[in-house]
Parts: structure tokens; sequence; C-alpha cells
DNA sequence: CTTTAAACTGACCGGTCGGTCGGTGACATC
DNA sequence: GATGTCACCGACCGACCGGTCAGTTTAAAG
């Protein structure tokens, strides 16, 4: 095997096995013997790719985490469909991944923000940096919808979206445990019916 | 000073202080030791009071986090206003306190549930039970809204606990670091439109 | 076959953490 | 003022964790 794809391909299976404890147990009561343990490698190993735990798992972040969110929330609400069926549908797929997850431990991205928040400023950048990406194109998604007629023109654009990624962030919570499968029914209820309140007032003539 | 009213004391100081550092660093990024330290006080003082450092976790959360819970989020909406207003008017002050803190860490509630989960179930069942109080007595003032005439009586009460408490939970981890008053303010005004949304449908004769 | 650099091994180190335990001072009781 | 108990002290233990390093294996290149 070519050395250069060698050293790829170790380096992705640690850090997919990384993402995967990281997300199980959280990262400081993950330890790095863990996942050598899970691949059957030494520490060497883990240090001749990484230069710390800390740099791996900003790698993790910029790799795997990024991706990850691109491709579950921001993708889906790129189309040239009527934008609330983009997003509900959207967070929909999102929500019914999480409920058929045997095991489920939450949205990656918030318990990552909650475990760093106030501990390690250099990851929380990274972490702040995707919410923003997603906050960002969630409002020019809206502002499509409301250029195409599809979303009532008085609507807040950033108001709608923080309130859309909130209400995620925190069903996702609420989804760990707890009924997830009745609570995202729930969810997806008022969510439908608080994205129908932004259609567009008819205008009778 | 009296003996019995001196252990009360130390073990109160003992968890005030508990919870300010597991809030502020997380349960398990806070060793005994650290809480000891602030207190000027001893290993032996600590073990003499609790059995274990999770034996002191379940004790600070059924004692100070529950207590927390209630007169921030569950008392407030129990008053004989009309239930919306009681709502919005409870968010906000729960929101505005965030705001004002200067070290704001998250909703301590859902930074435990993070932490635990998959990891702990013996605490997970006392976090979700405070949860679930919280859901039946949001459940609770909906209906007596709806009894009230100030609700809509086609509104599903379940549906929009469930709601109310994952924007709650997820716009406390956004206001965590990044603009958190732009933020509220945002969340605030969307919530108030999707509480509109649910007063009764007028009856024009 | 020899050379060489990359990939990997695992023993080891300094430090931390939860928890233990023998001891000590303060103070109420007799 | 002797006695006993409550509240507390702090040295210590064993387990664990992030990181280092001298050395071994592997395999491409000459």
């Amino acid at each position: 095997m070519n050395k250069s794809l060698k050293r790829m391909a170790t380096m992705n299976r640690m850090q997919v096995t990384g993402l995967e404890l990281f997300y199980k147990k959280g990262y400081y009561n993950t330890s790095v013997d863990d996942i050598l343990k899970e691949l059957s490698l030494s520490k060497g190993a883990f240090y001749y790719h990484f230069d710390s735990k800390e740099d791996f798992l900003v790698q993790i972040i910029e790799n795997l985490l990024t991706r990850k969110v691109y491709s579950m929330l921001i993708e889906p609400i790129e189309g040239h469909a009527n934008t609330l069926d983009l997003i509900t549908e959207c967070f929909d797929d999102a929500l019914e991944t999480a409920v058929h997850n045997e095991m489920d431990y939450g949205f990656v991205l918030s318990n990552f923000i909650n475990e760093f928040n106030g501990r390690n400023p250099e990851i929380m950048k990274h972490l702040n940096n995707i919410l923003q990406i997603w906050e960002v194109n969630l409002v020019s998604a809206l502002q499509k919808g409301k250029f195409n007629g599809n979303i009532d023109r008085h609507v807040d654009a950033e108001g709608v979206a923080v309130y859309l990624i909130s209400s995620y962030i925190g069903i996702r919570t609420l989804m760990v445990e707890t009924a997830p499968s009745a609570r995202k029914y729930r969810y997806m209820s008022q969510l439908r019916q608080y994205l129908k309140s932004m259609e567009p007032k008819k205008v009778t003539v």
C-alpha cells in the first residue's frame, strides 16, 4: 500500500473511532488508550500521527463533525423546493435517524458545546463556527423562501433561524432516553404549525 | 453552635460550592479537592458527611437543583393570570438572568443530562424526574389556560410543552458565549409569535 | 540483499483523582 | 475536670491518564 495512503487510512480509522467514543462517553471521559484498545493500536501509533489528544479532537471536528452537520442539516435545505417543506423534511429525517439509533447520546455538536463551554475556548471556536454556518445557511434559505413567495415577507429570518436551531438542540436533548419517538412526533407536529404560521397571508382582492 | 446545626451548615456550604463548580467545570472535571480547597476543608470532612462523590451529587440534585428549577421555571407559571402571558414572562425572566450572569455555562439541568446520559443511569433517573415535573406542570398550566378561555381548545398541550422545553434548552445552549442578549431577543420575539398563534380564534357572530 | 525512512510497539514517567484511615481538637455532659 | 462524641485533618493508597522515548517491524527503493 502507498505510504501516504496508509497514513491517511490509519488516521481516519482513529478519528472515526475517536468520534464514536467521544460521542458515547464524552471527550474527557475517554482515554486515548480506550480508543487505541478498540483499534488494537499502541500509544506510539497515536502520538506518531497526532500532536496531542486536543489536536486529535480538532481534526475530528474539522474532518468528521463539520461534514456530518453539512450532510444532515445544511445540504438538505439547499434544494429548490419550498423552503418550509425542505426544513420540515430535513428536521424530520434528522430526528428519525436519532429515533432509530439504538445508542443515542443526543446531538453531537451540542454535546460538545456543553462539554467545552468555559473550559476550552480553542475548541469552542471551532464548534461555534459550525453553529454559525448552520445559522447563516438557514437564514439564506428562509430569505430565498421569502423571495420565492413561499414565506411571508414580514417574517424575521434571523429570529426564525435562532428559534429553529434552539428547538432542534433542545428536542435532541429531550429525545435522549425518554420516549424519543413520542417526543419526536409531538415536536414535529408543533414545528409544522410554527412553520405554517409563516406562510404568506392570502391577499383577498 | 448546635451540633446538628453545624453539620447542616457545613453540608450545605459544601453542596452550594459543589453545584457551583460542577456547573462551571462539569462533574467529572471537578475533583473533590477542588471543592474542598474553595472551602478550606479537608478530604476527611467531605467523606465524614458524604458517602461518595456520587452520593454528594445526588443530594445536590435533590436539594439545590430541584428547588432551582421550581423557583425559576415552575412556580412563576402557577399564577392565576393568562397562562400564555405567564409563560412568556417566566421565560423572559429566566433568560434575562442568564444574560446578566457574567459566567454563564448554560442551563444546569441540560448540562447535567448531557454529561450523564448513557454514563450514569442512577443520576439520569433524578434528572429525568425533574424534567418530567416541569413538563407536567407546563401541561396543566396550558390546560388551565384552555379552560379559562385564554388558549384555543384545539391546542395540543403535551405537544406545546415539549416544544417549549425543547426551545428553552436549546436557546440556553445557544446563549452560551455568542451574543446572548441578541439571541435572547430573537428567541423571545419568535416565542411570543408562537404563543400568540394559540390564542382562541375569534368567533365572529 | 542492503539501505532507509515510515509506521508502530510498549514500558515508563509525572501527575491527578476518588477514597481510606489513624489521629486530633472542640465542646457538651456528667 | 474527666469523658465521650462530633467534626475535621491530611498523609497515604492504588488506579488511571496524557505524553515520551528507545527500540522493533515493515516495505519501498536502489
